[in-house]
DNA sequence: TATGAATAAAGTGTCGACAATATAGCCGCT
DNA sequence: AGCGGCTATATTGTCGACACTTTATTCATA
């Protein structure tokens, strides 16, 4: 899953990297209390090291933290579900609008490419490559925004968010075959140059994708 | 300014404030270096203290670091602000599209009663008070959203960022009127529960309102 | 003179210890 | 027995020192 060139340079990296590893997968689960003693002992690292790691994942929205009191591990309920999604439609309709606009003719035939054989795999029933495929394909489209902002804001901020909630709340599945075709259209509108068309699919896409979720989740929390 | 209800408890909150307040206000200037140990002397506290600090402003995208080689104010450039606004116009829009949902009647009273105090002192001309009432009423739509991630990243996030560039590029000024009629119909919109008005009336004010600044901008940058 | 390696200087990354604050448990009081 | 305040403990916040990396300087060599 690690597309996102993402080199741990120093101890605190590393350290970052791990924990939001464990967070995300559920390892350390939810609403668990993050003891800074307990983790450098854990670790073997410092604790200035386990701090900024988890100032880092406050800035990532997996943890929360409060003065003098210390850090949890933020909770999954189904109204962050549902504002993540929000947001999720708010910025990557706005990256597929800029997609649209920004990405190069080389970058969309790679993204038709990556569809295609995407599809292969759809054929054969794997659906864990679905469930890679689909990030991948969302990750090209934030990336062909060519806005930093953008990219910063949802492949750093938000979206180890959004894999939490898949994971834990096992969501590979199904919407194999219809978000498949959601996908072809989106890349058709930003093969066409059509910015307007482009958002509208993206955003009704993760809103389904939010209402496919919404149901299944209703009887997990 | 200080309408966001931010108490510094500890010494790195204070130092994240101070440090903020003199970023965005241009008296530490754009794109110069960050010294922890010149910064821990000046404002007599650890190295550790700093460290958190300016770790907490590369989370609100004020400052950029990179290891072992120290931390900068962002530069100021024309690209970052059109993509600091497509964020903003995605996101509040979407804080728009909410706020129909979500504010109660008292508070879009309120926002009501806002707007016609905010027309008075139109009126008396003051630039600097407009500036006040734009940004209150923003903040205003954003808290009647509800949607505590979306307050978070755009309050604690990018609004920091958007000060920067209104103090530095001296954007007090005209579009007083327009802008307030603009405020009305979104108030309007609001009122009547109408969701995608909302949405698309905000979007166009934020798309306005970036025009007008990239018309400006362009011998100054 | 220009280039490159070796070295010195400065700055960041990491560490362990101390100080300040919050939580838990105990004791006395009503 | 229940409640409030106090003490003890545990955890976070802050500090100064050391280790490592990067950058600037120096010096030798082609």
């Amino acid at each position: 899953m690690e597309f996102f060139s993402e080199k741990a340079v120093t101890a605190a990296d590393k350290t970052f990297f791990q924990l939001r590893k464990e967070i995300v997968e559920g390892e350390i689960p939810s609403g668990s209390k993050l003891s800074e003693t307990e983790l450098s002992t854990k670790y073997s690292v410092s604790r200035a090291v386990i701090r900024e790691a988890i100032n880092r994942l406050e800035s990532c929205h997996l943890v929360e933290r409060k003065a003098n009191v210390g850090a949890r591990v933020v909770a999954l309920t189904p109204e962050g579900l549902v504002e993540l999604y929000q947001i999720r439609e708010a910025l990557e309709g706005m990256a597929a609008r800029q997609a649209a606009k920004n990405m190069s003719d080389e970058e969309i035939a790679d993204l038709t490419r990556l569809l295609t054989a995407h599809f292969q795999e759809v054929k054969t029933g794997d659906s864990y490559y679905q469930e890679a495929g689909d990030v991948d394909f969302h990750y090209r489209i934030i990336l062909g925004s060519k806005n930093k902002h953008l990219i910063g804001m949802l492949t750093d901020g938000i979206y180890h968010l959004v894999r939490m909630y898949r994971v834990q709340l096992g969501m590979a599945g199904p919407r194999v075959t219809t978000a498949f075709d959601e996908h072809q259209h989106i890349v058709k509108a930003i093969a066409n140059r059509d910015e307007e068309l482009a958002e509208l699919l993206m955003r009704r896409h993760i809103m389904y994708s939010k209402n496919n979720i919404e149901h299944k989740l209703v009887n997990k929390l």
